[in-house]
DNA sequence: TTTTATATCCTGTATAGACAAGTTGTCAAC
DNA sequence: GTTGACAACTTGTCTATACAGGATATAAAA
């Protein structure tokens, strides 16, 4: 872990347990460097991490504010594995390993979005249970390789931390989509859905480091139980 | 608009245009030194841009190589208006102003986030139609200061552009969170929702630079014509 | 042929210094 | 009291340099 990391994480921990609070200002860059001491260049690329992630807010000619984003709702964006929001959030989730197995076929989505269709993989199906209610749906699709197996037992718990611990490998970025469907049966039979039989699906496609695919997911929610929070940039350079 | 910006621009542009194509790496950080005459840090600034926005991934050891996720899934994250999203998209997309007028009083959801019960603000509902089908409702609270009034003109067109143009206020970032929830009647009539009348909820607060809060928007969606894309880097460090 | 160095690319991190530019308080001048 | 110049802070940008460490091709050694 690097030098701005570390800073990164310190200086994120002390606006957790309160002792920079929202609306207060950091120490300046200056006096940090001095605190830390590095260069000023390290703790600008720490306070730019978070920046980022919208704990603070940097004021030219000011310095840099701790806001108050994260009390009240936490991102869910990025990626993020169910487990670490459960530990997060502390919501004592119940997950069932409904299948593990290997799998040759992969759904249309992800087919439209040029990966092969005969892509080997492993397939993990995963009921999440809170206060005894079904909430979600998860259907993950493992590539081989560079996945070649998932023990029962990881899949019970973390798939990120095997993946990244285990395996060794580079968790780094991820396209996610977010639209409202109609369940087939199977999930409606299994979310104990009503009525119209809707349901929010999540599509994502999961990379490593070296833009390696390594992970499908179709993540189906109860609408009702469904929540998405997000924190986001106005971006500088415009796209056309 | 600094080096950094311009450099980033141009490169997003040369990958937009093809001169960068996805799975190409982009020249090295040195050679890029040579060709826009600047140092390794500025180019490594522009860089950093482009990976945040999921156009290029970095690589240790081998380049920066271009990614085709914009070819799939355009983000729509991040803070872009409607408008924008529009002109990106080419979508044709008719704006009907149904309200504009003072106001004072804000949706619970607000109250409940800490906003002022009593803030006044101007009021603009617009209802978003494509292919003569209505698609979306905007509900806007933009607060009084720092914004007293919004020309008609400007309510049918970008409300972005005058605040950041006309009025020369700076917008850096917004709290979202998406829900599903079922439509109250006038929504639900305005969208022709049929069945369980569900509808997605795009709830937002935005900010200046300054973290003064300045907007306040409940964006209702016809769940069949909802899509919601994103990118997302894996966070390097922890919040607990 | 296979393995092992090794040189040489690449990006990642860190340092030190300089100047621009926004913000704020002070203090003198009016 | 009000205004305006100024100094002293802040962050933003840019430069130059150095070294660590990953990736890769080549050449030497087994």
């Amino acid at each position: 872990m690097s030098k701005q990391d570390m800073i990164a994480q310190d200086l994120a921990e002390k606006i957790h347990h309160g002792l920079y609070c929202p609306g207060d200002y950091l120490p300046s860059e200056h006096q940090l460097t001095d605190l830390y001491g590095t260069s000023r260049e390290t703790i600008r690329s720490a306070l730019s991490q978070l920046n980022d992630l919208g704990l603070i807010q940097k004021i030219k000619g000011k310095g840099s504010i701790v806001l108050d984003y994260q009390k009240f709702t936490f991102p869910v964006s990025g990626i993020t594995s169910f487990q670490e929001l459960n530990q997060k959030l502390g919501m004592h989730a119940v997950t069932t390993v409904l299948k593990n197995e290997p799998c040759t076929s992969i759904p249309q989505y992800f087919v439209n979005r040029g990966v092969d269709a005969d892509q080997p993989s492993i397939y993990i199906e995963r009921l999440r249970m809170i206060d005894h209610e079904p909430v979600v749906i998860d259907r993950d699709f493992l590539l081989t390789p560079p996945i070649d197996e998932i023990p029962q037992k990881v899949a019970e718990n973390s798939l990120y931390d095997y993946i990244e611990g285990e395996l060794g490998l580079d968790i780094s970025y991820a396209s996610k989509e977010i639209t409202v469907e109609k369940a087939d049966d199977e999930v409606a039979a299994q979310l104990k859905l009503t009525g119209d039989q809707l349901v929010v699906v999540v599509r994502s496609l999961s990379f490593l480091n070296d833009t390696t695919l390594f992970q499908l997911t179709e993540s189906y929610h109860r609408p009702d139980k469904f929540k998405f929070s997000d924190f986001a940039r106005r971006q500088k350079i415009k796209l056309k």
